[in-house]
RNA sequence: GCGGGGAUGCCGGAGUGGCCAAACGGGACAGGCUUAGGACCUGUUGGCUUAGUGCCUACGGGGGUUCGAAUCCUCCUCCCCGCACCA
């Protein structure tokens, strides 16, 4: 049994030592760029990091093998609040904690064998990071990107700050699961919702992105094109007093309008009830529908609430006077915070009229029956055909949408525009450990920003942790300061940003991370930029991933970057569960990766976790799994370790499969025999097959593929020790990606040189054409499971007359063995040929079979010169098809007619299965 | 409600028109090795079976297309995930 231990540890120093990873920019050479996403530092690794390194470890080891220049790093998204918190109830400093924090999790990251250049490594709480993040928020000042604003923001009373609208989750905080408050207090904003747009535009172009993030972007940006109309608002003497505007997607429904009404935080509506006998009873209402928390209020199937606030409005399509109302379902952050109510065709506004007795008017009416108001018992959402709704009458609705915003557009009280959910990125926080925000506040100045040659402003030290409020208030050195403008006294800003300020621009910084004066080395990050290949958690699909592409388009319009998308293609990796549950402290299903480690080793725990599932699906942990894995390996060590005398190694490939040709010194008088093309076929098969799993990152198939491999080499007698050298080379080579210092042990134990970990990655003949290997003996083969084999043998030789014995249910399945045992891929095209083939009804049964193959035979120019089908008399469809084929090759076809001859010439032929003689 | 993804043998999980009773692994069973256990190796692992290159039943359920369907189309059921009073 070998000391897997033992192995790693050489392997991970030697490494080391040679600085085979470093990544050095080279224009000469094609670049490959793969990134986890990189991890807060909580001091403990568990199984999901081990997953997402060993899935980008083996890609980036792979690629390497390819021969990219590949930039592989890691780094730590070091601000956060759990450092704060250990501060809070420990005593330890952030910093502290964190820094030890990150040594735990580096040197088990290196214990894995992860090929990271660490030399690239960063961390986002060293000054000379957020420096940066500083400076960047200076930028987007200046250009009107970043702004302060006093609005209703998310506010967690566990976590004392505010949240960005894409951190909370049901109406719960995103870290800690508390009940979210609205508040109402000015905070620091960026502009994303000015890159909406584009946003949404760039989705397409993602191909390699999972659909599902791409949808949830889509959905969480929510653009909705609509018209805004205007409504003149009167009291009950009907004299105008204010005027409104409301976004609908639906103007064709316009003559339907029954009331309108207001969110409760909307302005108008306090303003509006001034003085009003409706004043005191409104205000209760809205105080008491603001008392209610945020899942309170968007739960499910929720009574709508509303209320009469004692004013009208004009319909500007009919003049009609409608009454005016405040209800808790709209929305005050979308559209206009004031929506026409349409109850006939809009289910919410179809409840709230009916449980408040308004009228209901139909102005749609479906194709096939007529609709009541009065016994409707839903609205009506369906396309139809205009009805009550004057010169509109009879216009399909599709159509109406068009022609009633032209005419609302015409009379000046309407507009197209367009709507988006998305709303700008909230970045204050109120807490310590994050980038201080470059502003002081001065009485007579107000907010002014840092000058850049300030730059960074240091997070203090002499604060305090009282776990209430924000401890950056506590530090009098840091709060007080003098005014840039009037150096009269002033405050710095005690926020500090959000951390995914952090990590929407680090994949930049790895490019060049020592760089001193900008962000990043622009030339650098235009050779590694875009990431090619980012690996990470479907959580951040919304977050991280839309706040990177959005500081991207920031960076480039810059002039920083001439990029506008940072990852090319992206994997969100499944979740590790134990026991049908996610593993979780909390359920006590924690599998410490270092255990595992200590008694299996790190490659069997890399192995177990690729093969266990296919990198995006859930990772169902097994005990069992992992032995498995184990015994695996050792299966592999001891068939290179027990037939060391048999290994000799000149290269992958003694036949020349590989499409190289011969070794000129494989010189055995017995071979090769058909064991030994079986191997070497298997090996070109194997690694044609691995590297087209790994290309797919289909890792879970790879490695399945290479146990299959395995076990036929255990199973491989009378071994030729070059056709067996050759095998055992391609497999540590296979190996390596996923089991690296495994592989540098065998390779090192078969007497290669180097290491294997930069060896070029094995090549694999796509055709299996090799003149060369003629001298191996005539053979004769029959059956099924035969014929794929037989066929890739008659290629070798290159044989005068290939005899393809079928009865009738064999045919169709001949004709596909064929097909594929040539290499011919489906042909969808199947050109000129096919069409003479149906054209003919009395070659419909087999025309479409054979309308596959034939097409594609001419076009593969196969170098078959003779196929000779026998067939049955009632077939005769077939024998055209056959001319058809002889037409094609200009070749000789012969066809063989009744059971004698097929019975004579196969030999050992059986009834009613395929046998081929090969001469 | 809208959107995305699923349902395969004892289990995890491949397979997207014919070498499919279904890869690979796990588990189980039998045998070998061994003082024994473990480890390792070999074989079996849907049912029937005259043991055959045999028959039957099967890839969530119904219907369809096809010479042929786990695979394509259609309807249905169930599960997971995301968004959700978005006008």
């Amino acid at each position: 049994m070998a000391d897997f231990n033992a192995i790693q540890e050489k392997w991970q120093k030697e490494w080391e030592k040679h600085g085979i990873f470093r990544a050095v920019e080279d224009n000469k050479k094609k670049k490959y760029y793969v990134l986890e996403m990189y991890p807060y530092p909580s001091g403990r690794l568990h199984m999901g990091h081990v997953r997402n390194y060993s899935i980008g470890d083996a890609f980036a080891r792979y690629k390497r093998m390819r021969g990219f220049n590949v930039l592989y790093p890691m780094g730590y998204d070091a601000f956060g609040m759990p450092a704060e918190n250990a501060a809070i109830k420990g005593g330890t400093h952030p910093r502290k904690w964190t820094e030890s924090s990150m040594s735990d999790m580096r040197s088990a990251q290196k214990q894995l064998g992860m090929s990271y250049d660490w030399g690239r490594e960063l961390a986002s709480c060293d000054p000379s990071y957020y420096k940066w993040n500083q400076w960047f928020f200076l930028q987007c000042l200046k250009k009107g990107l970043a702004y302060r604003k006093e609005s209703p923001i998310n506010w967690c009373p566990s976590c004392n700050t505010v949240l960005a609208n894409e951190q909370v989750e049901d109406g719960r905080c995103w870290r800690c699961s508390s009940v979210v408050e609205q508040k109402n207090l000015e905070q620091w904003f960026l502009r994303i919702t000015d890159y909406a747009d584009e946003l949404l535009e760039g989705l397409s172009d993602l191909s390699d992105w999972p659909e599902k993030v791409r949808v949830m972007q889509k959905n969480w940006i929510g653009k909705s094109e609509g018209t805004e109309i205007y409504f003149d608002i009167v009291g009950e003497d009907g004299k105008k007093i204010d005027r409104i505007s409301t976004f609908t997607t639906r103007p064709d429904t316009v003559f339907g309008i029954t009331y309108l009404v207001l969110a409760v935080e909307h302005p108008k509506v306090i303003e509006w009830t001034k003085g009003t006998v409706y004043e005191d009873k409104v205000k209760a209402f809205i105080s008491k529908v603001k008392q209610k928390s945020l899942i309170e209020r968007t739960a499910e199937g929720k009574e709508k609430n509303g209320m009469f606030i004692g004013k009208y409005f004009i319909n500007p399509v009919n003049g009609e006077r409608c009454p005016l109302w405040v209800a808790d379902y709209a929305l005050y952050e979308y559209g206009t915070g004031a929506v026409m109510a349409v109850p006939t065709h809009d289910q919410r506004d179809f409840e709230f009229a009916k449980k408040y007795k308004l009228p209901l008017r139909v102005v749609i009416s479906p194709h096939s029956y007529e609709l009541d108001a009065e016994k409707m018992s839903r609205a009506y959402t369906e396309d139809g055909v205009l009805v009550n709704s004057g010169e509109f009458d009879g216009t399909g609705n599709r159509d109406a949408i068009k022609e009633i915003t032209d005419w609302l557009e015409k009379k000046g009280v309407g507009r197209r525009t367009i709507n988006y959910k998305l709303r700008d990125w909230l970045i204050s926080r109120q807490r310590y450990w994050g980038t201080p925000i470059p502003i002081i506040y001065c009485d007579k100045c107000g907010a002014v920003p840092v000058p850049e040659s300030e730059l960074p402003v240091l997070l203090p030290d002499d604060v305090r942790f009282t776990g209430e409020g924000n401890p950056l208030l506590t530090s009098e050195s840091f709060v007080n300061t003098r005014c840039p403008k009037c150096n009269g006294a002033a405050r710095r800003e005690t926020d500090t940003m959000d951390t995914f300020i952090d990590s929407s621009w680090y994949y930049f910084r790895y490019c060049s991370n020592d760089e001193e004066k900008a962000m990043f080395d622009r030339a650098k990050a235009s050779y590694w930029m875009p990431v090619d290949q980012y690996i990470g958690g479907i959580e951040h699909a919304i977050l991280h991933l839309l706040y990177s592409r959005f500081f991207t388009r920031v960076l480039r319009d810059h002039g920083l970057t001439g990029i506008s998308e940072p990852f090319k293609r992206l994997l969100t990796q499944g979740m590790v569960i134990k026991d049908g549950r996610k593993m979780s402290k909390s359920f006590g299903n924690v599998v410490d990766p270092k255990d595992i480690i200590k008694r299996y080793g790190s490659d069997t725990a890399r192995l177990f976790i690729l093969f266990a599932a296919l990198p995006e699906k859930e990772l169902d942990w097994s005990e069992l799994g992992v032995a498995g894995a184990y015994r695996f390996l050792n299966r592999v060590y001891s068939l290179v370790e027990s037939n060391l005398d048999s290994v000799m190694v000149e290269g992958d490939c003694a036949l020349g499969l590989d499409g190289k040709g011969q070794n000129p010194k494989f010189q055995n008088p017995k071979s090769p025999n058909a064991k030994d093309l079986y191997i070497e076929s298997l090996r070109n098969k194997t690694i044609k097959l691995v590297t087209e799993h790994i290309e797919n990152f289909e890792l879970s198939l790879a490695i399945g593929k290479i146990m299959e491999f395995v076990n036929a080499l255990h199973k491989y007698q009378d071994k030729d020790p070059f056709i067996f050298g050759g095998a055992i080379r391609s497999l540590t080579l296979l190996l390596s990606p996923f089991t690296p210092h495994l592989a540098e042990e065998l390779w090192q134990m078969i007497g290669s040189e180097g290491f294997v970990s930069v060896q070029e990655w094995p090549g694999f003949a796509e055709d299996r054409i090799d003149k060369k290997a003629e001298q191996c003996e005539e053979t004769v083969l029959q059956g099924i499971s035969d014929i794929r084999e037989v066929l890739a043998l008659a290629r070798i030789k290159e044989p005068k007359r290939i005899t393809l014995f079928v009865s009738e249910d064999w045919k169709y399945k001949a004709i596909s063995v064929i097909k594929e045992s040539l290499e011919i891929k489906k042909t969808r095209d199947p050109g000129l040929i096919l069409k003479t083939i149906i054209s003919d009804p009395a070659l419909k049964p087999h025309g479409k079979a054979l309308s596959r193959i034939v097409p594609a035979l001419v076009k593969n120019q196969s170098k078959i010169p003779t196929v000779v089908l026998d067939q049955d008399t009632e077939f005769n469809a077939l024998n055209e098809n056959i001319k058809v084929i002889s037409d094609a090759f200009s070749a000789e076809v012969e066809i063989i007619r009744g059971q004698d001859s097929k019975e004579q010439k196969a030999g050992q032929a059986m009834p009613g299965k395929p046998a081929i003689l090969i001469e």
